[in-house]
DNA sequence: CGTTCAGTTGACTAAGGTCAATTCCCGTGG
DNA sequence: CCACGGGAATTGACCTTAGTCAACTGAACG
């Protein structure tokens, strides 16, 4: 709870009444390695935050399961696009490692909102930042080469290379895992 | 004006008083074909409504300027990615013909939200569909061949194919002119 | 040890990129 | 009304790069 608490306390002031209401909003959950956060099908009821571990994006094509993005410890994790309308969501949220989160409801956010002074402020924040990631996701798949978007990779996560497997990292590259080998091991000669 | 008064009643309804603020809180600008509605390094001041014409978004690449979306009328631009934190964007918006749009600046958003009942609920409608066409162009990207995007896009935007130049179309897609041609070629013999 | 599965590698195929020539379209001016 | 010019689109020949498939390596685990 202490990295949630300290992460609300990098963007706003927060007295200690607000950080007990808080505690009392978010509800702590455990993930083992391969349990869904969300499957597509749900509606996405909750903003998550990671304590610990870590968690990739996909989605389901054929028998495919393209992943599109990583989030660790530190960072929020939510599908807006089925959170904001209540819809069902079209992506996957699955534990890469066994996983800590706290999360909170549509509910619980209000509650923050009313109470908190700048909690609005916090919560536009949060979802400028996803905003943001997306954007450049998108722009990176039209400006990059695979091989970039791999350096890139590096630099956006550099500690992540060695919690996932080269198949994910493959998938959201963009390629498939034999190339990736090859880009890997282009780099390695320079 | 008319059709963007049609456009907000059909989210929430709205008194006389409203459409009298509404009008006063938008103003009208035109762009002729080529002209920019928002270049790289500014910071996005306005949400702007497409009146009538055609806009792409691209973003600046060495000398290449890969277009990843298109706006018409009846339809919201905004980069919300600068828009929202007021940063300076790394897009560009350009109109593609004569363009006639109504835009309103964060202020005048402030004071719809503070007058207009359910205000806020169509703003987040209008940011929650652009956060969904943003995930969906991703998750094409990902999962989609350059064919099935070309055939996407045909079925997203069935009358915009004559007014759109095919380079731009190609961009969008993701490959370069002759491949778009092929692919054209290719659907026909079908 | 052997089983299993991720990762690498090689041979081959497929698909898009590049470059340049050609055709098409359309607007302009003779 | 026709001829010309210029940019867009198409096409062909060739190149580059990723995909496919299968074999092989290597590390983890029982």
């Amino acid at each position: 709870m202490d990295s949630l608490i300290q992460t609300i306390k990098d963007q706003i002031s927060i007295s200690e009444e607000d950080i007990l209401l808080i505690k009392s909003l978010f509800r702590k959950k455990e993930l083992k390695k391969g349990e869904h956060l969300l499957s597509a099908g749900e509606t996405c009821r909750y903003i998550v935050f990671i304590e610990q571990g870590l968690v990739r994006y996909y989605t389901n094509n054929d028998d495919a399961e393209p992943t599109y993005y990583f989030s660790k410890e530190g960072e929020f994790v939510c599908d807006y696009s089925s959170f904001l309308p209540q819809i069902p969501s079209t992506t996957n949220i699955q534990a890469l490692e066994d996983t800590i989160v706290y999360r909170i409801s549509k509910d619980g956010i209000q509650k923050f909102y009313d109470a908190v002074r700048n909690g609005e402020r916090f919560g536009r924040k949060v979802i400028e930042q996803v905003f943001v990631n997306v954007l450049n996701q998108i722009i990176s798949q039209y400006t990059d080469s695979p091989h970039n978007r791999y350096r890139k990779f590096l630099l956006d996560f550099p500690e992540l290379v060695q919690r996932i497997p080269q198949y994910y990292i493959a998938a959201y590259v963009g390629v498939k895992p034999p190339s990736l080998s090859r880009i890997r091991k282009r780099l390695k000669l320079l």
